[in-house]
DNA sequence: TGCGGCTGACGTCAGCCCAA
DNA sequence: TTGGGCTGACGTCAGCCGCA
């Protein structure tokens, strides 16, 4: 058995291999396209919290410019 | 070690950076509240008890919660920031 | 020249669509990792303005406290 | 309109976005370092005027510039911030 | 050291959406 | 309305790198 049945074992090995990519490269898009979201998600969140940071340094330079004006 | 190659090792690390600085982000606001909360008492009044955290999601809203905005990437910090 | 021209002819027209994708998938895909390096750089440069809008309030909020103790 | 779908136009929003928020930030550090120069002479003598501007580079600095960092993301504003 | 898990890059199909 | 430009998703190949 070391023609026909080695071919076989070689082509089921083969299509175990392609198996196991097919699902892995589906999880890797699926990963990459989270990753992606999270990118986008974390440009959001750090822009909010820029305004938010710049809006209070004003303020804060607002109060600090008038009370050092006494 | 500072760019790994897997995607969940690159989530991992994002989600962790973005909750520190938003816990740094918050105490600082805190603390600037804290300091001006004399000279303005009704600046904060209305908006320093809504921080119930709900809306500043740490991590990427993906996968579950199809609401709080259902729109894509548009969260809001919402600290008495941009309120109409 | 109804069978074997049309014939010619599709098989032309869809290699022209293939070729054309081809590239098309070529150039998208150079644009998504260009879209992808974007967001990571606008990441690291918001990072950094917030690192330095969180010392400034810091700073400011010192000398606030500091010049109001007075 | 607010999330395109040629990912040309998504960079080209994203660039826009951070030109405008740059400016802000820069305007605003400006404002406030003028307002404590009186009293902290001394803090930003030898920061103020490194801001020639070439390190915080507006775009995502993709195509050329091999150089600036050569490490991927590593980009830092460089306002006084950060410096070891 | 070799094997297997992830990912980069390719070509192809299917589908959306806007300008002819 | 419809053809064509872009993009989403798939399967496959090639290559890198950690781990047994």
């Amino acid at each position: 058995n070391l023609g026909g049945g080695g071919n076989e074992d070689q082509a089921r090995k083969r299509e175990m291999r392609l198996l196991k990519n097919r699902e892995a490269a589906r999880e890797c898009r699926r990963k990459k396209k989270e990753y992606i979201k999270c990118l986008e998600n974390r440009v959001a969140v750090l822009e909010n919290q820029n305004k938010a940071l710049i809006d209070e340094l004003k303020s804060l330079k607002e109060l600090y410019c008038q009370q050092k004006g006494d | 070690m500072a760019n790994p190659r897997k995607f969940s090792e690159k989530i991992a690390l994002h989600t962790h950076r973005q909750a520190e600085e938003t816990a740094r982000f918050e105490q600082i606001m805190k603390e600037v509240s804290d300091a001006t909360a004399r000279v303005q008492p009704e600046r904060n009044a209305k908006y320093v008890l809504g921080v119930n955290s709900n809306e500043n999601l740490g991590s990427f809203q993906g996968g579950s919660l199809p609401n709080v905005s259902a729109g894509g990437p548009t969260i809001k910090t919402s600290h008495n920031a941009d309120m109409p």
